[in-house]
DNA sequence: GTATTTGCAAAGTGTTTGCAGAATA
DNA sequence: TATTCTGCAAACACTTTGCAAATAC
């Protein structure tokens, strides 16, 4: 169908590799533009943001990481450490994320596509709090 | 604790009048830019971009129209029928929405917030698919 | 040596804002 | 007439792209 172009052999590269370690110090997603600084603050190596950008969406493509949605449509990533397709809480402040798998809703997902014939049916289910730490944090400092 | 500038009060225009027309001429989720150019290809009067974003964020404070986000993270808006949260089902192509209330999603979040303590849990929780009018549409000129 | 990756600057989205003029109440 | 709304241009934030130089294999 798709005349697609073969997917380019990947190369080990410094960015990648400092892009890897900084995703693997957290748990936490974390937009393109915070991991850029905090490569800054924590690397000799000066990586551009382009290339960030574009080392996470490779990762996302190979699956290595795996991405959510902030609030205000910001792309957010972490690294992938489950196969399949999960669900997270995620911390507005932190990033911090709990992953569940809403059975009921996978179902949900069917039967509306279903009764309704609509098909390719996907679903975005994002949950947004502020988690416990980050509460302390905050109102400490406020 | 927040002192917000007192709510202006809200004018008839002729603006706002147009846009709630053509927002209640479906119940379809709409863009701004998607509601801009319906309104430059249906009505004699000229009404900027900038007022429709603005006209649409009143009616969104004003519970007059409800939002979604689109996939890539687009806002977008359609009339207000039914008080109260609710989600839906949106057609990638043409915006038509299936409502519905996941009991279960509500009691997940509550469930979730309390047993990692989050606070100020809400849940985005949207469902894309492909209508089968659409299917027909892109399939027939495709 | 060849293909991939990088960095920069520039462009591209969707959206908001400053401000002077127009419209409403 | 006092306040709100409008339109334009400019600014913003996030993200992508063009392209030549650098790098990895």
């Amino acid at each position: 169908m798709n005349a697609m172009a073969p997917a380019p052999k990947r190369r080990h590269t410094t960015g990648k590799r400092v892009v890897l370690e900084v995703l693997g110090s957290s748990d936490n997603f974390r937009s393109a533009q915070r991991i850029h600084l905090q490569i800054q603050s924590q690397y000799p190596v000066r990586i551009g943001l382009t290339s960030v950008y574009r080392i996470l969406r490779t990762l996302s493509d190979d699956s290595v990481a795996e991405t959510a949605r902030a609030e205000d449509g910001e792309m957010l990533y972490r690294l992938r450490r489950m196969p399949g397709h999960r669900h997270y809480l995620v911390c507005r402040s932190c990033g911090r994320a709990i992953g569940f798998t809403p059975t009921a809703l996978e179902e949900l997902t069917t039967e509306l596509g279903r009764r309704y014939d609509f098909s390719d049916v996907t679903h975005f289910v994002d949950l947004y709090g502020l988690c416990a730490q980050c509460r302390g944090e905050l109102s400490g400092s406020g």
